[in-house]
DNA sequence: CAGAATGAAAC
DNA sequence: GTTTCATTCTG
């Protein structure tokens, strides 16, 4: 989005300050990240660049707040993501990786069957985290509107909105002066509150940060004792908190070196002082006493980038370019600030009423939310988790850093990480979190183990390469840019990774892990930036808000991370063979030997499998529960579970089915009997009505479980369906077939209990035969 | 910039 | 019920 956001942005720059066009682009850096193949010194220059600017923007907060009014008035926070989204942001990439050729529409596509096809209780998790991510986010945004009301606007042109961006989390940090402000913004519209950009909140835990962290951090905390870091040293201490935090300070150094020598673990190093630093905002921003850290974040980024030597060079500019093409849409607020942000979140701390009412949004948001202890989610963690939360927002963070580092370490070369983790660790006990998030990456390493073990090759040579090569700081840094794309610091450099590797750069890897990075959290700080709270919102206000965001940004991230990402594999192997077991019914998955395709071996199979897929699609893929087994790689809990899928599926029919004809529809090309592919849906139709709605079936089919590959491959299907069933087989007829089948099996292959698949048949049948 | 998907909110 | 928009990114 972001990325959006950045060919978006260009209006805006200029409207709002013609200034640094540059800036903005940095501000991208996960598209940056994107365009530019290499990370290497160049983004970690723009990252740098904009650190600086940001930290001369975000200087003069007043600065910033006017763009931010500006903004404010149209700029809308993003709308949060939904469930569904959640889940395609995470697994996209892997869709990517997976099938490199089908672009980002078939991927849509794919991830909708995926999503179909997920586990409940999974698809559970990305609705909870969903849900939270909304609460949180109206909390921050009490007055938000999904629709922009009838603002004209909404959208609009105003790109004014630049500002748009925002993604934000505007927060309110305190929740009765929210209220005032919140409800201000309605009226017009939306949200104006907006704020768009203030402090970059995703940077926090972005590049920026890291980069900062990395370079200068160490240097920072020499410079200024009065400096943020320093104070945010002391207020670590006085929170205690962190490890992270302490990692921050003193890793960085200590990183850096070590980054020269190796690549990895420099680059976990790095993430970790990224979260550090976050953290550490956030600390610094709860505690108090802390000086005005604000200006000191800035002084010390502007430091930081100037003690680096690097600089931003042009180079820069490339990805810029990059970047504005995409979107223009809304706003490139972010590209600026969000870099930026962090450090201003720094700056300031609030007083401490001001801390407390942040510190309370944050908490409910956190808990509820982010933090994810109060709902029942939970599931991802195993259980006593919860120790920690003593405290609810150094847990947070600590966690946060933590655990994904083990999963990578263990790809990369444990014994340097181990060493660095170990110390980390120690430090803090975060076992319990960590292990929310070990829960997710186990699967996900021994999905990639299989196929996709090269990408973590790729990694272990990759980030060798380039660390080593790299002799400078600078170097280091783009090693260290690049792990943490592959750590998924920054998922869309990730992405953008991924498809370098698939085109020309193979670099870094990425795990799936990556979550959400700043992009996607990033919260404007602009809470602060609340044109009229200004007053307020210089001191405190914002600077807490900003903290906020930059805890929730942790924890969102954390969050996000801690999701399960499943491996395609899984998935296709699921949507294939689950099909065809669903039907088989439960147990026995013997049956359908062969993925999908493989079925060669005799029509009956295919069309076997096709009737199930139809069943399923239509059906279908709601149920997704049913499919049962678990291919090959991940545990999923596919399962059969019977009862809770099967139900869900039946009341809620999923997607597709809802959606009344959709140009997507008209467009989908749906096979004829002949087997040719014909963009009519309107043909379905006639035959059942199920259809109608959704013109799934071969193409589905398809889709699904058989080619993803290529959608366009859609005859290969055919092949694969030898007998060429006639598209438009009726559903009774298929069914009928299928029964048949499946009692045939269940009897023959595995006990399966062909009456639970009748049951589920039964439905269709009846709807068909309605007709 | 459209569009592919799902979902949530607004209208 | 329909429309908007959230994310991502190719064509």
């Amino acid at each position: 989005m972001k990325g959006g956001g950045g060919g978006k942005e260009p209006p805006v720059e200029g409207e709002v300050s013609g200034k640094r066009p540059k800036r903005k682009c940095l501000q991208w850096h996960p598209l940056l990240a994107k365009k530019a193949p290499d990370f290497s010194e160049e983004e970690e220059e723009e990252d740098e660049e904009e650190l600086e600017k940001s930290g001369a923007k975000e200087g003069e907060c007043g600065g910033m707040e006017d763009d931010s009014e500006e903004y404010s008035s149209e700029q809308r926070a993003r709308r949060p993501m939904n469930a569904f989204l959640l889940f395609c942001k995470r697994h996209r990439s892997l869709v990517r990786q997976e099938h490199p050729r089908l672009d980002n529409r078939g991927a849509t596509k794919i991830l909708a069957d995926w999503w179909a096809v997920l586990d409940p209780k999974e698809k559970q998790k990305y609705t909870d985290m969903a849900k939270e991510y909304k609460d949180a986010f109206m909390k921050a945004n009490p007055g938000y509107k999904w629709c922009p009301a009838t603002n004209k606007p909404v959208k609009s042109p105003s790109h004014s909105v630049s500002n748009a961006r925002k993604k934000v989390w505007s927060l309110p940090t305190n929740p009765s002066k929210e209220s005032s402000v919140a409800k201000k913004q309605p009226k017009t519209d939306s949200t104006p509150q907006l704020n768009f950009a203030m402090a970059d909140p995703n940077k926090m835990g972005g590049l920026s940060m890291l980069l900062l962290a990395g370079e200068h951090a160490l240097t920072t905390r020499e410079i200024s004792s009065s400096s943020s870091q320093t104070g945010c040293t002391d207020v670590a201490k006085h929170t205690g908190k962190s490890a992270l935090f302490q990692l921050a300070e003193v890793r960085p150094p200590e990183d850096l070196s070590v980054l020269n020598k190796r690549p990895l673990k420099p680059s976990l190093a790095v993430r970790r002082l990224g979260y550090g630093w976050l953290a550490v905002c956030v600390q610094m921003t709860y505690t108090p006493e802390l000086p005005v850290t604000t200006s000191l974040s800035s002084s010390s980024t502007s430091g930081s980038t100037s003690s680096s030597p690097t600089d931003t060079t042009p180079s820069d500019l490339s990805p810029c370019k990059t970047l504005k093409k995409k979107k223009k849409k809304k706003e490139n607020k972010d590209s600026d600030e969000n870099p930026a942000s962090p450090k201003k979140a720094k700056k300031r701390h609030s007083p401490e009423s001001d801390l407390d009412s942040v510190m309370f949004t944050i908490e409910a948001v956190a808990k509820g939310a982010w933090g994810s202890e109060e709902t029942p989610r939970k599931k991802a963690r195993p259980s006593g988790s919860e120790s920690s939360p003593t405290t609810d927002q150094s847990p947070a963070v600590k966690k946060k850093t933590k655990p994904k580092p083990k999963k990578q370490l263990k790809l990369k070369d444990d014994d340097a990480e181990e060493e660095e983790e170990g110390e980390e660790e120690t430090n803090k006990p975060q076992d319990v979190e960590m292990k929310t998030e070990e829960a997710p990456l186990t699967p996900k390493d021994e999905y990639t183990k299989p196929p996709q073990t090269r990408q973590e090759d790729r990694e272990q040579d990759v980030k060798p390469e380039t660390c080593g090569s790299r002799k400078s700081e600078r170097s280091c840094k783009g090693a260290l840019y690049k792990t943490l794309v592959s750590e998924g610091m920054l998922t869309s450099l990730r992405a953008n990774v991924d498809r370098g590797k698939r085109g020309s750069m193979r670099g870094s890897v990425s795990d799936h892990e990556g979550g959400w990075n700043d992009e996607s959290w990033g919260f404007s700080q602009a809470a602060t930036s609340n044109p009229k709270n200004k007053f307020k919102a210089i001191k405190t206000p914002k600077y807490n808000n900003e903290c906020m965001l930059g805890k929730l940004e942790e924890e969102f991230e954390k969050k996000f991370n801690s999701l399960p990402q499943y491996s395609p594999l899984t998935f296709d192997k699921k949507s294939v063979a689950v099909t065809k077991k669903k039907k088989n019914s439960t147990s026995s998955p013997p049956e359908l030997p062969k993925p999908c395709k493989g079925s060669s071996s005799s029509q009956k199979k295919t069309l076997f499998h096709k009737i199930v897929n139809k069943y399923k699609h239509r059906k279908e893929k709601s149920s997704a529960a049913d499919k049962g087994d678990a291919p090959t790689a991940i545990r999923y809990h596919l399962c059969v579970s019977p009862s809770p899928e099967p139900q869900k599926v039946l009341d809620t029919p999923v997607g597709s089915q809802k959606r009344k004809a959709r140009k997507s529809k008209i467009t989908h090309l749906v096979r004829t009997a002949d087997g040719r592919v014909s963009p009519a849906e309107g043909e379905l139709n006639p035959h059942c009505p199920n259809q109608d709605e959704k013109p799934f079936t071969q193409e589905t089919l398809c889709n699904r479980g058989v080619c993803y590959n290529d959608p366009r491959s859609a005859e290969a299907d055919l092949t694969d369906a030898p007998g060429g069933l006639p598209a438009f087989f009726s559903l009774a007829a298929l069914a009928e077939v299928a029964a048949m089948e499946n009692v045939h099996r269940a009897q023959h292959a595995v006990g399966i209990p062909t009456e639970g698949q009748v049951k589920d048949m039964a439905p269709v049948l009846i709807s068909c035969a309605d007709q």
